[in-house]
DNA sequence: TGAATTGGTATATTAAATTTTACTTTTTTC
DNA sequence: GAAAAAAGTAAAATTTAATATACCAATTCA
């Protein structure tokens, strides 16, 4: 009895399938078990374990609060390790851009981390990004001063920002020396 | 006619709602068109965005993919801006602490900023975290070395490593001089 | 003002998720 | 190797998400 999968390539039962059960039997605990106490039948667990079910919202609610999870836990994948390294001698000094944003890891569209360069007086406007984007920015060396909602923030050195992404937002360097940032771009909030 | 709501406090299914409203407003595009758009029903889409339903997987991933958005971003909340400083002339060379960890910011349990010092020749041993867990570690300043899975990896400062955090890993400090680190650590990944 | 669009309501129908029960097979454990 | 627990199968019953259609009120717009 083969179930008709309405979604495409991405396969989201495939995955939540396989962390539902890497995150069960991590905890040790049966089918059964888990299905008696987060309040769903048995053949339901087992069904989206395998992939081969479309849950509602409730039942996948009940599995990630029974679970203790963030419910956007039970929807994503993920590899392994890797490096970025700052590329030695980099075109910095010579590039006439004001800002540079090399990008570092790309989470399954989640997050994003990247490595920025703002040259002394410099200033960046950055227009507003997608809705539910929140940015944390933080001053690895240098100064910076981030306008946001038509306020200035001053950051030193080993300070960091957190604010909405989806308004614009301007970044400038008041210092007469480089200034080089760490930014995360989570997707996730809202 | 009311309509029974299976979750608890968290109601999901009204935040779904609230978002997707957002994203299609956003977009400046209709119910019906958007209901047309990604092929459910628009009564489907109109009960979703009014909290008043308990959509499939199938139907949350049309949403999501129609829209062109990680499927995550339907199911959250967050609030505005908040900075984080370096507290200054902190215990840091006081503390007899090899390895300190302030945390910087927590969005929503999906990820988590720290600031981290590690003295000189200094090494801290970390636990396996929760499993789907995803670590980024930038280096300020100064040297490390991180271990993980049996391997050592080397960075030099503005170096960058990313890793599953779901392992034991072992952070050093080779240098004489004290590091200063900068932690992400995100719960979506799997 | 009048037509068209949009958000929302009402109802009946269809498709499918979830439950229940019982039974089989595999794996673990003593 | 037997007992027990866990994973998986099968089928029928129940509940409910999703669709389809028509209709209404408010808003937009030409």
């Amino acid at each position: 009895m083969d179930i008709e999968k309405p979604w495409g390539e991405g396969d989201v039962g495939k995955y939540i399938g396989i962390n539902l059960r890497q995150f069960r039997v991590n905890k040790g605990i049966s089918i059964d078990v888990l299905a008696k106490q987060i309040g769903v039948s048995k053949l339901t667990v087992l069904n989206i374990e395998r992939g081969e079910a479309n849950p509602t919202l409730s039942v996948i609610w009940k599995i990630a609060n029974g679970l203790k999870i963030p419910i956007t836990a039970l929807l994503s994948i993920e590899s392994d390790v890797s490096i970025s390294r700052k590329k030695d001698g980099m075109k910095l000094i010579s590039s006439n851009d004001v800002f540079v944003a090399e990008p570092l890891f790309r989470s399954h569209g989640l997050i994003e981390l990247y490595r920025g360069y703002l040259q002394p007086r410099g200033e960046y406007l950055s227009e507003a990004h997608q809705l539910g984007v929140m940015e944390f920015v933080t001053v690895m060396s240098g100064q910076l001063t981030v306008e946001v909602d038509g306020e200035a923030h001053h950051l030193d050195d080993y300070d960091s920002i957190r604010f909405k992404g989806d308004r614009p937002h301007k970044y400038a360097n008041p210092s007469s020396s480089l200034t080089m940032l760490h930014f995360v771009i989570s997707y996730n909030n809202l």
